[in-house]
DNA sequence: GCAAAGATTTGCT
DNA sequence: GCAAATCTTTGCC
């Protein structure tokens, strides 16, 4: 059987364009605009180990911007953890949080400003099957320790990735992850623009969650965006 | 060197 | 509705 794709010539374009990456000028800026502009846009992660490719649509972020941000971890100015906060946008920061979960960053604005969008949660798009096998991986170990007939409901679909920590649990993403350039085509996991025959979401701006040590007015700053009506949102209720 | 708290999730009361 | 799980990072002695 004959393969019509090998008669192309080398140089000729491709039938599917690949879908483009977010350009890092849209990070560059300031960080919440780029935050409205990253809704609706997708997770992408290629084949590994055996799991299919995985895409998910943005449907909430936060933004963490400058030092003088009390609730991030940008406020004591560059240490281990969050130096690439200062360095170039566009690149992830993976951090662990309560000992358990990871949680990944797109840091933006401009190098020596430390700012990053907190990816809170995706609507799943594709690899279904290895969200779900990978978040198996990553649970705690008190609920593996259940063992295989513990009786509790699959996840739905839709919350496979409901949340920050559910986020990288999906998406098999832990601090190593950290400084790779989610702008790149070539990279393993990256960022890739909202097709354009897709709606542009509407977007509706709340407190950030679970900051509440930072105090006023950070506490108040409607610095957490959502995709109206995502059935993804984080939160038991969907927030 | 040690103690405390954290950009969360889950299961039980 | 509440507390446990779990460990890194930071602040203070």
């Amino acid at each position: 059987m004959t393969d019509r794709r090998d008669a192309r010539p080398p140089s000729a374009a491709p039938d599917v364009e690949p879908a483009r990456t977010i350009p890092r000028a849209t990070l560059e800026g300031d960080t919440v605009e780029a935050g409205r502009a990253l809704l609706g846009a997708r997770l992408v992660r290629d084949p590994v180990a055996g799991l299919e490719r995985r895409v998910g649509r943005i449907v909430e972020v936060e933004a963490y911007v400058g030092v003088e941000d009390r609730a991030s971890h940008a406020r004591m100015g560059p240490t281990a953890r969050n130096r690439v906060m200062f360095g170039p946008a566009g690149v992830a920061y993976v951090y662990l949080v309560y000992g358990m979960h990871h949680c990944l960053n797109v840091v933006t604005e401009h190098e020596g400003r430390p700012a990053a969008l907190l990816i809170r949660a995706l609507e799943p798009v594709a690899g279904i099957p290895a969200m779900r096998a990978a978040r198996e991986a990553a649970a705690p170990s008190r609920r593996r320790a259940a063992g295989p007939v513990s009786h509790h409901r699959p996840v739905a679909e839709e919350r496979l990735a409901a949340g920050p920590g559910l986020v990288a649990a999906a998406f098999g993403i832990d601090r190593t992850f950290t400084g790779l350039d989610l702008c790149d085509p070539a990279s393993p996991l990256r960022l890739e623009c909202r097709s354009d025959d897709e709606p542009e979401p509407v977007v509706v701006a709340t407190p950030r969650i679970g900051i509440a040590f930072a105090g006023e007015p950070w506490v108040s700053r409607p610095w957490r965006l959502v995709a109206a009506g995502s059935p993804s949102l984080s939160g038991p209720r969907a927030r």
